[in-house]
DNA sequence: TATGTATGCTTGACTACTCAACTATAAATC
DNA sequence: GATTTATAGTTGAGTAGTCAAGCATACATA
C-alpha cells in the first residue's frame, strides 16, 4: 500500500466514520429534543466568552455556511435556547448568545453526549483517542 | 480534562474535520465532474468482486440510506458510469456495476484524489495517518 | 401449497443544508 | 467628505440527502 493510497483511504474512512457517528449520536440527543448540529452550536457557545459569538465565527467552528447558521439558529431562537444580541460597535453584526435555558439544556445533553461518546469509542484506548484528537486538530 | 470529555471532543472535532475535508475534496473532484460521494461509490465498486455490488451493501459502505443510493445511482447510470445488473437467483436485487467508462473516470479521479488527500494530510506524519486509519477502522 | 414474515428497492414528502444575489454597514482610499 | 471595496448577515432557489409507506420477491412454517 503506497503512502498516498493510505492518505486516500483515511479521507474516505474518516468521512464514513463521521457519517455513522453523527447518526448514532443524533439518535441519543433526540431525547433532549436537539440534533447533533444543534449540540455542536451550543457546545461552541458554551466555550465562548460571555457565551456569545458572531454568526460567521460560529459557522467556521461548526463547518457550516453563514446561511446554514441563519437557518439553524432561527428555530433555536424561537424556543429561547439562544438570544440575539447586537454589537454597539458594529451594526452589521448579530451576536448569538446561549440563554439560561439553553445552558441548562446543554448541560443535560452533555451528560448524554459524553456517555454516548465514551460508548462509541470503547474499541479504542483513551491514549489513542487522545492522539487522534491531537492529530485531527492539526488537520483543521 | 476528563476522559469522557476527551471522547466528546473527539466526536465533535471529527465531525468538523470530515465536513471540511469533504468540501475541499469536492472542489478538486469537480474537475472530473463528480462529487465526493460519487467518488466514494466508485471506490467501493472498484474494490468489489466483478466491480459489482448490491445497493444495500453499497449503502452500508458509504454511510447512506438505501433511498440515498437509489437517488445517487440514477444519474450515474444515465451518464453510463455504472450499469444495472440483475441477480438471476434473487429478482429483488438490482446490482450496480462500475462500467468501463466509470472505471476509467475513477482511475483518472483517483490521481487527483490521492494528490489532494496527501496535500490535506501533510501536517500529520504518515506513521500517524496510518495509526489513525487503523483506529478509525475499529470504530466502524 | 397457502400464508405470514423478512428483505431489496423505489417513491412522495420532507429536512438540512448550499450557493448566488442582495441589503446594510464599516473601513480604506482618494 | 465622497467613493470604492470589504464584511455580516439574510433570502430565494436548488441539491442531497432522510424517513415512512408501498410494492415485489423470497423464505419459513403450518
Amino acid at each position: 500500500m503506497t503512502k498516498s493510497s493510505i492518505n486516500s483511504a483515511f479521507i474516505l474512512q474518516n468521512a464514513l466514520l463521521a457519517s455513522k457517528l453523527s447518526k448514532k449520536v443524533d439518535l441519543h440527543l433526540g431525547m433532549h429534543g436537539i440534533s447533533f448540529t444543534e449540540y455542536m452550536i451550543m457546545n461552541q457557545l458554551n466555550g465562548a466568552a460571555l457565551h456569545t459569538m458572531r454568526r460567521i465565527e460560529l459557522a467556521e467552528h461548526v463547518g457550516l455556511s453563514a446561511s446554514g447558521i441563519t437557518r439553524l439558529i432561527a428555530p433555536m431562537e424561537k424556543i429561547k435556547l439562544v438570544e440575539k444580541e447586537s454589537n454597539p460597535r458594529d451594526a452589521r453584526q448579530s451576536l448569538v448568545k446561549l440563554s439560561k435555558t439553553g445552558l441548562q439544556l446543554y448541560k443535560d445533553a452533555s451528560i448524554t453526549f459524553e456517555q454516548c461518546a465514551t460508548s462509541l469509542l470503547s474499541n479504542v484506548s483513551s491514549v489513542q483517542v487522545d492522539k487522534m484528537l491531537e492529530n485531527t486538530q492539526k488537520l483543521l
